[in-house]
RNA sequence: GCGCCCAUCGUCUAGUGGUCUAGGACGCCGCCCUUUCACGGCGGAAACACGGGUUCGAGUCCCGUUGGGCGUGCCA
């Protein structure tokens, strides 16, 4: 294992060090992109280590969930996945190094003794901290072969300072902070310690996480000071809330990033949102990634949390999914397909006729849909079988007197060779100033005759898309048949 | 309880002592465009939490209050 100290290079190194005890959570996704964004930005390179030291919690089905939802959102890092798990040794080696220095000691006290010990303190009204009980004591003064913690040797007066790239300097009383366990009774090491062994090991320059590890940021200096390590440069950035302020939980919705990825989001739109989310640059609200990596610093850092606005994301996401070019799109589409809900909407394998008439309508599907999974709802009369179901509302646009302009129109679009939208829009708005009706008069129960719905793309762009035969086949139909046994099918 | 952090429209934010009668975006409302729905265009309502300082001058600096968040585990 490398000792050789801290980083000498000025080669940027940032880390995401999910738990997996779960899918990726929504704040982790924005906690990973800040930590791409920056290492991208530096030139540096950012390294993923799954933190799975609490074995109980830790699953590899979680393990997956976080590394596919990272892969979605085009979050890739590098080198090796680290497992702190696999690093025990290293961690308790570093450990005893503490205890043979004298900066860190064996805590036998019990469970029970620290569960009454906190207890008393409550109920004295005062904070409930361990008491250093062993701090100074004789391990000869333990019963033999007795369970023992170890615990670090906090300074008793003073202040621990930590210069953070967000935050600014922030100054944690020592007199505060208790002489916490680093390696636990069973010799397996506690977050804290593991955190600061790993960081150093794997030359991170800059652990940027989530505020809630503030705090946390001064315990580990304790320990990174003992050990006569440098510090990383820390940078704490604000946590997501829920829409009423509280912590971003479930009750509040999707908190998983793959639940974005089924309710038909696009990586684009979920990587310009969060990074969007505590961090601004100027006025700018819709950035490529490209820019977002050539501008992102911590000086365009907020400090406060940020609540988490669906309606936003929803409409950042329709940008996307107009303005994506059509390959870019059709791919993200392909990789999200088996996710959405609907998928089955969409013949698969999507080919031949089919696959025509959905890229063909695809450009005005797109202007529509917020999501993909709207998306996919909406081009599903492209694929109806006739007699097409009818939406009630449509039907009502059916009225016999619809139907018998739709039956002269027919005839008109049956008589002609061409079938585009040019020759189509003559054909129609020639027949409606021929007859006196307004446009509307006959786009409407057309547009229901041939999708079943009330809204579609444009009509001529439907007639395309659908194709000479099966729109006839449609409109005629719509005049064989009156739309009220259609409504009730 | 104690410690730490935070505080501009409903929400995300711009703003680094004078150009702020506070700008943009989402959402909301109205109008226009229009074969539907969208898109797009135009316009509108909407915020510096409160109180003290410092200063010629404070959204911007300091202190306090209030409110919110995080931490306080042999979880991470």
């Amino acid at each position: 294992m490398s000792q050789s100290g801290h980083a000498s290079s000025s080669r940027v190194v940032t880390r995401f060090a999910p738990s997996p005890t779960g899918f990726l959570h929504i704040g982790g996704a924005r906690t990973a992109l800040f930590n791409w964004l920056y290492a991208k930005s530096q030139g540096g390179e950012m390294r993923l280590r799954i933190e799975d030291t609490d074995r109980e919690r830790s699953t590899r089905e979680a393990v997956d969930a976080i590394l596919d939802s990272m892969k979605w959102l085009g979050l890739t890092w590098d080198g090796p996945t680290v497992y702190q798990s696999e690093r025990a040794d290293r961690h308790a080696e570093v450990a005893n190094q503490l205890l043979a220095e004298g900066k860190a000691y064996k805590c036998f006290a019990t469970p029970e003794e620290l569960t009454a010990m906190r207890e008393e303190a409550k109920a004295a009204g005062k904070p409930p901290r361990y008491d250093g009980r062993w701090r100074d004591r004789d391990p000869s003064e333990a019963p033999e072969g007795a369970p023992f913690a170890v615990r670090i040797k906090t300074p008793m007066e003073g202040v621990t300072v930590v210069e953070d790239a967000v935050q600014g300097t922030v100054k944690m009383p020592n007199k505060d902070i208790d002489d916490f366990i680093i390696l636990r009774s069973d010799g397996t090491p506690t977050y804290m310690l593991a955190v600061v062994v790993d960081d150093h090991d794997m030359g991170v320059t800059h652990a940027i996480r989530g505020d809630d590890h503030l705090t946390n940021a001064a315990r580990q200096s304790i320990i990174y000071d003992a050990l006569g390590w440098d510090r990383p440069i820390f940078a704490h950035i604000p946590l997501i809330h829920g829409p009423d302020g509280a912590k971003l939980s479930k009750r509040h919705g999707a908190v998983g990033a793959e639940a974005y990825r089924a309710d038909g989001f696009l990586p684009e739109t979920m990587r310009n949102y969060l990074a969007r989310l505590g961090w601004a640059h100027g006025d700018d609200e819709i950035f490529s990634t490209e820019q977002a990596i050539e501008w992102f610093g911590f000086d365009g850092m907020g400090k406060s949390a940020a609540r988490f606005d669906v309606k936003k994301l929803t409409a950042l996401n329709a940008h996307y999914m107009r303005s994506m070019d059509q390959d870019a799109f059709v791919s993200a589409l392909e990789t999200s397909l088996p996710h959405l809900p609907n998928h089955e909407a969409l013949p698969t394998p999507l080919e031949g006729a089919k696959k025509v008439a959905f890229e063909s309508a695809l450009p005005g599907l797109r202007e529509r849909a917020r999501t993909l999974v709207e998306l996919v709802d909406s081009a599903k009369f492209l694929f109806a079988t006739r007699p097409l179901a009818m939406e009630e509302k449509a039907a009502s646009l059916l009225t016999d007197e619809a139907r018998a302009h739709l039956a002269k129109l027919h005839a008109l679009y049956s008589e002609t060779t061409g079938w585009d939208a040019e020759v189509l829009e003559t054909i129609t708005k020639t027949y409606a100033e021929e007859n006196e009706v307004k446009l509307g008069a006959i786009a409407q129960p057309l547009r229901a005759a041939l999708t079943g719905s009330k809204t579609s793309p444009g009509i001529y762009d439907v007639l395309i898309a659908l194709g000479r035969r099966e729109s006839l086949a449609r409109i005629g139909d719509a005049v064989k048949s009156p739309p009220h046994w259609v409504g009730n099918g």
